[in-house]
RNA sequence: GCCUGGGUAACUCAGCCUGGAUAGAGUGCCAGCCUUCUAAGCUGGAAGUCGCAGGUUCAAAUCCUGUCCCGGGCGCCA
């Protein structure tokens, strides 16, 4: 189409016997913003030069050369210095229409990628603590990412990498075995949650006493030289914390194809970097510490194996990547993890590539952090806002507020409740561009009105009450013309393709959040302007509302939100 | 100090990559709209030196340079 435009401009400039620059002219052809404007405009500023003449006088003389528009236009206009070209959006409506009627939920999909294979890692969590928002935020891009990957084409492996041993994790274990007493966890307090507690227990020991660090230290040897009563107590508190974990997953609507454990791995690391020291990769300092030196790339020195030969959190991520190129034969290899560790990542991926290790397509998904109004959230200190408490807030916040419009039943009342709980979390969080920090206010950003999640459900549920309470099959009869209104939503509908396109280049799912919200705000402004039912124009109407609710939910979809029918 | 991200309305954020038509949205504030397809909605209004200063361009929130302010990173922590 652009170029179409392109040669309808080409056509009247040599007509007019100027001269120009294709490149510039085909370039200049943009898309208005407002769709008032047209389809696509030309802006005549740069002939002005050229034809010495004002540019809305240029438009003009344009306009009259190309005489009659073709079929596929409906108009071209002039605004000052602006063509605008309008195509057959009545035409094009109708063709939309059928199309969304026959792909149904694939429409939006495209098979771009489909020669890739690719792995992503989400949320990998320490297992001396449960999950907070920060985690929630991960999982929501994790899980957003694999699906817009998926509609694009790809093959998704969703990891993840339990973190399940290390100085962090006998921290807690220490603070359980002085202080401990045998507890298990009750119905009251989750698995996840008692252990969280000793690793915040040990913090704030660990102030007071500082040499609690040797005792940790001391704790990690014996671990990693497989200390029968450390392993016992180990095995434990990480079953606890693995089998929150899995509860949260569930609750949060996300699942693994594979699941990676550290303790597994972290031995082959040591091997694999021992090895890479024979070789003359890696350098051993006098008292036996590796460390890799990275100073002409600007990454300074890191350190892979202490003086005492314990593991650091990299001796992990390099057999890891070793077996997952291995597992799985990937051409790619994305890793979900905060912005804080952008520099681990360029020297994890500077040290594989300095051992041939063969993962192809290395990236990580750097995202920004969660904050709260009074600063960043820390685990260690207690000030964090929890994953299972804040999903069982909001849902306490939705039945009060589907209470207050309609009597459900229990069972209704939970099942409601819990999507649109996860619908207004999730798009929260994934409304933001995934690379720029956000704030979390608690009085504030749990909200069921304006650009929210439950906004969405909304006016996907108004859509769904049309059709079910409609008679009409939706005959298409392309002779009836479509309002301002129908135009501008069915213009709104025809960019998803594009969109789903768009946010796997930029690999960010706000780009799909967003357009989810302009398109649920036109519906809602047509629904208020025009009837449906009842309506003459009712067959006409039906197609356009379930074009509509069709979209909206394959774009929730690559958000990993589910809709409801009724609300 | 070095690396890196940000600064757009009172607040939270789009727009910036790929420069164009009056800089958008939500929240909050003000004024309206429920006997009619779900008011978790819609309509209208007030609210902005796009951090600051230069530069490039017919045209700059957008590109370039400088500068100020805020965050993150630069651990034998994870």
């Amino acid at each position: 189409m652009r170029q179409l435009v392109f040669e309808i401009i080409k056509k009247a400039l040599k007509k007019m016997d100027v001269k120009f620059d294709e490149e510039k002219i085909k370039s200049s052809v943009e898309v208005p913003k407002d769709f008032s404007n047209g389809d696509y405009a030309f802006p005549c500023f740069v002939l002005a030069p050229e034809m010495k003449m004002p540019p809305h006088e240029i438009a003009i003389q344009i306009r009259e050369k190309i005489g009659n528009v073709p079929l596929e236009l409906s108009d071209v206009t002039t605004a000052g210095p602006y063509l605008n070209f309008f195509l057959n959006r009545n035409l094009l409506s109708y063709e939309l229409i059928k199309k969304i009627k026959k792909e149904k939920e694939n429409f939006g999909k495209n098979t771009d990628g489909k020669s890739e294979k690719t792995m992503i890692e989400f949320p990998s969590p320490n297992t001396n603590k449960p999950l907070h928002l920060g985690h929630l935020r991960n999982m929501a891009i994790g899980e957003s990412l694999s699906r817009i990957s998926e509609g694009n084409g790809e093959k998704v492996v969703r990891a993840n990498l339990n973190n399940d041993r290390g100085i962090h994790i006998c921290k807690s274990i220490l603070a359980y075995q002085k202080w401990g007493k045998g507890k298990t966890p009750t119905k009251k307090i989750k698995s996840d949650h008692l252990v969280g507690d000793f690793y915040v227990m040990y913090s704030k020991k660990e102030k007071e006493k500082p040499e609690l660090e040797n005792e940790a230290h001391l704790l990690l040897g014996k671990w990693e030289k497989g200390d029968k009563l450390t392993i016992e107590v180990w095995k434990k508190m990480n079953k606890w914390a693995l089998d929150g974990f899995e509860k949260t997953y569930k609750e949060f609507g996300i699942t693994h194809d594979k699941e990676y454990f550290e303790s597994n791995i972290y031995k082959k690391g040591k091997e694999i970097i021992l090895d890479g020291v024979k070789k003359g990769i890696f350098e051993q300092t006098p008292d036996g510490a590796v460390k890799f030196d990275l100073k002409k790339e600007g990454l300074g020195e890191k350190y892979l194996l202490r003086s005492d030969g314990t593991s650091l959190y990299a001796t992990q991520d390099i057999y890891l990547a070793y077996l997952k190129q291995k597992d799985f034969n990937l051409t790619k290899s994305y890793y979900v993890v905060g912005n804080e560790q952008e520099y681990y990542f360029n020297v994890l991926f500077k040290i594989l590539k300095n051992l041939n290790i063969p993962l192809k397509g290395l990236k990580h998904i750097s995202y920004g952090m969660v904050n709260l109004p009074d600063g960043k959230m820390k685990s260690r200190e207690g000030t964090v806002i929890d994953a299972d408490d804040l999903i069982e807030k909001v849902e306490e916040l939705v039945k009060k507020e589907i209470s207050k419009r309609e009597k459900i039943s229990r069972k209704e009342l939970e099942k409601r409740s819990h999507i649109l709980a996860l619908a207004a979390i999730k798009y929260m969080l994934l409304k933001i561009n995934i690379t720029k920090n956000m704030l979390f206010n608690p009085k504030e950003s749990i909200s069921f009105e304006g650009n929210t999640g439950p906004y969405l459900l909304y006016s996907y549920a108004r859509a769904s009450s049309i059709i079910k309470k409609s008679k009409k099959t939706g005959k298409i009869n392309s002779e009836e013309k479509l309002e301002e209104k129908e135009i501008e939503l069915m213009l709104k509908i025809k960019d998803f393709p594009g969109i789903v396109k768009k946010a796997y280049t930029e690999l960010d799912p706000s780009v799909v959040a967003n357009y989810s919200y302009e398109l649920s705000k036109i519906f809602n402004e047509f629904y208020h302007s025009e009837d449906v039912i009842g309506s003459k124009k009712e067959d006409l109407r039906i197609n356009i509302v379930n074009s509509f609710r069709q979209t909206l939910k394959n774009s929730l979809y690559l958000l990993g939100i589910d809709v409801l029918e009724k609300m």
